[in-house]
DNA sequence: AAAATTAGTTATGTCAATTAACCATTAATT
DNA sequence: AATTAATGGTTAATTGACATAACTAATTTT
């Protein structure tokens, strides 16, 4: 056990923002785990921040990303998708058609299940959101040069791909 | 709005298993941002399993790793390392705490404040646990060879620290 | 020595997310 | 064809993370 540090040491050695992560660790930051969860949190939040101007939240704006491709999909299939309970579907999807921007279309042959689509107004929407996310992506990693971007997004693919 | 997707084809593009994150996405998928979140997802189950052997939880993996490293530290400066809010780190320390791996000592000075240290069982446990992560984080990787999982640590440093 | 600050704690409220139970419809079994 | 079982979606209730505010004890300021 050494010996105790001073609080002038400590206060030191912390970051003075409250609200942005610790620069402090050793150790720690030779670990990808923690070294990844730093880098998410700050994209995330740098999203959240962006599509806040369009009282959306990134969930929202990955359902309609997903709606769009596979259009017509079931609500189990979007809640798979997306890695979240079938119930959480369901405020997310209000949320979405209370905007118009998509619909639950009842199946012809199986009368339980809704097909969804995106509107017109989502697919307009959903165009300008993904310019968002592309912006969002580069200014959070804007001490990347363009290669590094390319090489970053290559190996984290590479990582979950698997 | 296009054509419908049969349930099939949809079914045929989605992931097998319910818990793992989804590999369906394109469009979102050449975003950091988005491959940022699964690959952190990945890394971070694979950890919180590994910890669950020990019962602790990732916090309180890197909590025990920062007061190795500022041995007497105090609570407050504790949350902001971890970027949380005082009020969480009573339950957090009373944890580590009651299993002998941590301890508050009362400031000769401030008799307000506590100096946070190791106890010589949290230490050795430390030791473990860092052991435990490193291969985590190799695990989790396992797509990457050992120069990809380096350039991915560097790269990940340059986007959070900034 | 009275007032204002600070470290830690407790209490409270909010919000996301999981689970269990439910209704309507479809499929399977006999 | 009638009962049973299973499925899609929803609602309700539980849990847990997390932040905020209020409180205690000790220190500093004036």
């Amino acid at each position: 056990m050494a010996k105790p540090a001073t609080p002038a040491d400590v206060q030191e050695a912390l970051p003075a923002t409250p609200d942005a992560q610790a620069p402090l660790d050793t150790a720690l930051d030779e670990l990808i785990g923690y070294a990844m969860r730093r880098a998410q949190l700050k994209l995330f939040q740098n999203l959240i921040g962006r599509l806040a101007t369009h009282d959306l939240r990134p969930a929202q704006f990955s359902a309609m990303a997903i709606i769009d491709q596979h259009p017509g999909l079931m609500q189990a299939d979007l809640a798979r998708a997306l890695a979240i309970e079938p119930p959480q579907v369901v405020p997310l999807l209000n949320k979405l058609e209370s905007r118009a921007l998509a619909v639950r279309v009842r199946c012809k042959p199986d009368k339980r299940s809704y097909g969804i689509f995106l509107s017109k107004t989502g697919e307009a929407l959903l165009k300008e959101l993904k310019a968002i996310a592309a912006q969002s992506d580069i200014d959070a990693t804007s001490a990347l040069d363009s290669a590094e971007r390319e090489e970053l997004l290559r190996l984290l693919k590479k990582v979950y791909q698997n």
